[in-house]
DNA sequence: TATAATTTAATTGAACTCAATTAAATTATA
DNA sequence: TATAATTTAATTGAGTTCAATTAAATTATA
């Protein structure tokens, strides 16, 4: 009993922990799949947000992935550089930095389809147990998002 | 119905973006309370380990952190450099380095105490959804654990 | 016992993450 | 309209994170 006032303390007793841990773990079970697209995990979930929306500001961007023009103006950079995405400012206010996908990251989409199939299973839960994880998770975020 | 091929891409049908999101987001909460301490989340979790453990040598640490020496070795420089651990090689086996939690690393505890408090709630989450949380992601991670 | 294989940390290099600052553009206000 | 406040990305610097390599120590094998 004398200890009781450190539980709070041990590793086992933590929730950030395991979700830091397994967001790493999860991410490096991508990297031999997407070592094949030659992206990394943070240029890969960039490439999703194009593949669905053609063209998207940074600070948009940023809201959708949770990352701010510090990690994504190299990521972006990096990006035209291998040809998948064109930067511009935009004319109706030159603040706005426009990102747009070219033909060739296009056509990158076709290749990245397989990633999810891969990828599928590695987490080792029941469908309703990944579900319920998902809500779960969303759940947190969204109270996040609301204090911003 | 022609888009659905390519459903499993979109960032709304995915597993580990919620995950790596909701990591980070966490750990950013942690931040004020950690900066009253002059550390890191890195470095609290690693002292998390020494406050449990007094003593343990870099790779079973990296066991228990999911991480591996070229993560570790600076952290660990870093909390001997604030008087938290001492650092120094094993009698027994010259390669293994073993880490010791100094006096001073023992007093932080006292602080540090209150920082589980003071991220209580932070989540967002039902008790009951927090205990099913961290089972879901202890059965990803011990998943990967088998497979190494 | 010599040599080979393995183990352990440290190092290196590339990339990410984020807080804080800067600079340019735009909008609001005196 | 001038000036102030705000917005947007870029930059900077500290600290991870990780794969790959290196070096030293230990263990296994010929």
């Amino acid at each position: 009993m004398s200890d009781m006032g450190y539980e709070s303390l041990k590793l086992e007793n933590q929730l950030c922990f395991p979700l830091y841990a397994c967001s790493r773990e999860v991410i490096k079970q991508y990297r031999p799949h997407l070592d094949a697209l030659d992206l990394t995990y943070t240029q890969y979930i960039t490439m999703m947000v194009f593949w669905e929306e053609k063209k998207i500001n940074v600070k948009e961007l940023g809201k959708k992935l949770f990352l701010d023009s510090g990690t994504l103006t190299p990521v972006l950079k990096s990006l035209e550089k291998k040809g998948y995405v064109k930067r511009y400012r935009s004319k109706e206010d030159e603040r706005v930095l426009m990102v747009e996908i070219t033909e060739t990251g296009e056509l990158l989409k076709e290749k990245a389809v397989e990633v999810p199939a891969k990828m599928a299973g590695c987490a080792g839960l029941e469908l309703a147990e990944a579900i319920e994880l998902r809500r779960l998770l969303d759940k947190v975020l969204s109270g996040f998002a609301e204090s911003e």
